[in-house]
RNA sequence: GGGGUUGUAGGGUAGUCUGGUCCAUCCUACGGCGUUCGGGACGCCGUGACCUGAGUUCAAAUCUCAGCAACCCCA
């Protein structure tokens, strides 16, 4: 027994010597923890599917966000819309009702008293903003109306809840609602919308594919659904966001109508978009490895680390080192100066852990040189710089890294896409990525292919992706189109 | 939707099968003091746990049931 025992420890002690992420390679454990160690998300709050965001992880948030904010705010409005909505107007949309009704939240009571009309907790905010649209649109003057709110929404998943991937409550929804007078016009703002989205994972340094949904996996009471996918190193796929064609459905149904030129009442055509805290999920997976968080500088909460590197007491070098985090900070960079009483390797790590994109070391020999070890967190390039022009070079290497990270990203993306001709050969790839095959579009073709390989069909991608040459693997039929194919989230 | 596994300090674990040896093991983390500092330092001192509720029993971390929560597999 007591030789067992020991024999055990010792066998322990060389790999865990100090609390280490696990491989990204086991990505379930590699995302848990690492929501832990680089402090984003507190998984223990004691209600499933809910989850705290530590003040960290929310500043990460908050710098994605500031992002999709500025972008939309070239020509959409933030508003705010209540969280409640009554079961009269929630009812209003019948397939709206079919997509949303065993996923919502119901407030039934007011204290002790039963209400009499129940209030759904948002799912999503249609049938919350409509109501108010029907009464803020009067005539072709008042379009197109463009808003946007970031809330949270409720919806009693079954299935197993994942932070930031899925969740009972959405903390960070942004959805824009969009009132335009012809369908066509609406149909641009879903490119619009679209262009916007991929435009905000470009600064986020993640690829993405954009496709149409097939029918019958679009958004309740919807034309038509265009969605943006990136691949997650498990190689299923996460839908980061979607933008809605709504057509004159709501319109019809929540009583949406604008007077037009001819003083003729017309219904209104409307769009929505939404973006959630899966960006952040992307953003963390996809960069992330082995050690760590790793971010693109612009969403970095700390852009730089200085780690002085101290031989007894060194009032020259911890001098050397406040003096650039000073001059760092007056140039806008978020700066760190760690001084804390831990050897310079502890640091590296704990730092390397939080996705610090640069760290700056500065020891006895580089003060000699009057040079800074600059190191970068993406790459773990090292150099040397002159400490007189630090910023200049700091700033130089942010561009370089976002730019790297996003070329490593799309080629990790584009090497797990494969073209395939047979059902069969999909089945086999699809635990290795996204297969691409012919498909001609119809539904019985499409719902037999899902059925025979057991996983979606994301939809016909936009550009070159999409098209192709072959035979549709169900009818046989010719088609230019391609489909992709994968395990999704 | 169906099936399975699990719940012990802030994190990871031993102990659970076979109830008593356990005011619960080890690693890590955390606090204090000192020596240290170019990739996870060391010494000394200290803090901290049996998911919740009911039951069985002389006795429950350990057995039973329920709840809550987490994980895995299948559809």
């Amino acid at each position: 027994m007591t030789l067992m025992a020991e024999k055990r420890t010792e066998e322990k002690q060389p790999e865990e010597k100090k609390a280490v992420l696990p491989p990204k390679s086991d990505f379930s454990e590699w995302y848990n923890e690492l929501l832990m160690m680089g402090e984003i998300m507190d998984v223990r709050y004691p209600v499933k599917g809910l989850y705290v965001w530590f003040p960290f992880g929310f500043e990460v948030r908050n710098r994605t966000y500031a992002i999709i904010r500025e972008l939309l705010d070239k020509d959409h409005k933030e508003a705010l819309f209540p969280l409640l909505i009554p079961e009269t107007e929630f009812m209003k949309e019948a397939e709206h009702i079919k997509g949303f009704e065993n996923e919502v939240y119901w407030v039934t009571r007011g204290g002790k008293n039963e209400l009499d009309v129940k209030l759904a907790l948002r799912p999503t905010s249609e049938t919350a903003i409509y109501p108010m649209y029907k009464i803020w649109v009067r005539s072709h003057a008042d379009l197109p109306i463009k808003i946007y709110q970031i809330v949270n929404t409720f919806r009693y998943e079954t299935k197993h809840t994942r932070p930031l991937i899925r969740l009972r409550e959405i903390t960070s929804f942004k959805e824009a609602h969009t009132v335009h007078a012809t369908w066509d016009e609406a149909a641009e703002q879903v490119k619009e919308a679209v262009r916007i989205y991929q435009e905000f994972y470009r600064r986020l340094a993640i690829p993405t594919i954009v496709s149409k949904r097939p029918d019958w996996d679009k958004f309740p009471g919807a034309d038509y659904t265009m969605a943006v996918d990136t691949l997650m190193p498990d190689n299923k796929t996460l839908q980061i966001g979607t933008a809605h064609h709504l057509g004159s459905n709501f319109a019809k149904t929540f009583d949406i109508k604008y007077e037009d030129l001819n003083g003729e009442q017309q219904y209104a055509h409307q769009t929505c978009y939404g973006i959630s805290e899966r960006s952040i999920a992307a953003l963390i997976s996809v960069h992330g490895d082995n050690k760590g968080l790793v971010f693109p500088p612009e969403v970095a909460p700390i852009q730089v680390v200085i780690i002085p590197i101290l031989f007894g007491k060194s009032v020259e070098i911890t001098g050397a080192c406040r003096a650039v985090a000073e001059r760092l900070k007056a140039e806008g960079i978020r700066t760190v100066l760690d001084e804390s009483d831990e050897r310079p390797g502890a640091k590296y790590y704990k730092w390397e852990m939080k996705g610090v994109p640069l760290r700056v070391e500065i020891g006895p020999r580089d003060l000699k040189n009057n040079a800074a070890m600059v190191v970068r967190r993406d790459s773990g390039a090292k150099e040397t710089v002159p400490v007189d022009n630090i910023t200049e070079e700091i700033k130089i290497r942010f561009e370089s890294i976002r730019k790297s990270l996003f070329e490593k990203a799309e080629s990790s993306l584009k090497e797990r896409i494969f073209d395939c001709k047979t059902l069969e050969e999909v089945k086999d790839k699809l635990s290795g990525g996204i297969a691409r095959i012919p498909w001609c579009g119809e539904r019985e073709c499409g719902l037999a292919m899902e059925n025979e390989v057991g996983a979606g069909i994301l939809g016909v991608p936009e550009g070159g992706l999409g098209r192709g040459a072959g035979s549709c693997p169900v009818c046989r039929k010719n088609t230019g189109s391609m489909a992709i194919m994968a395990k999704t989230y």
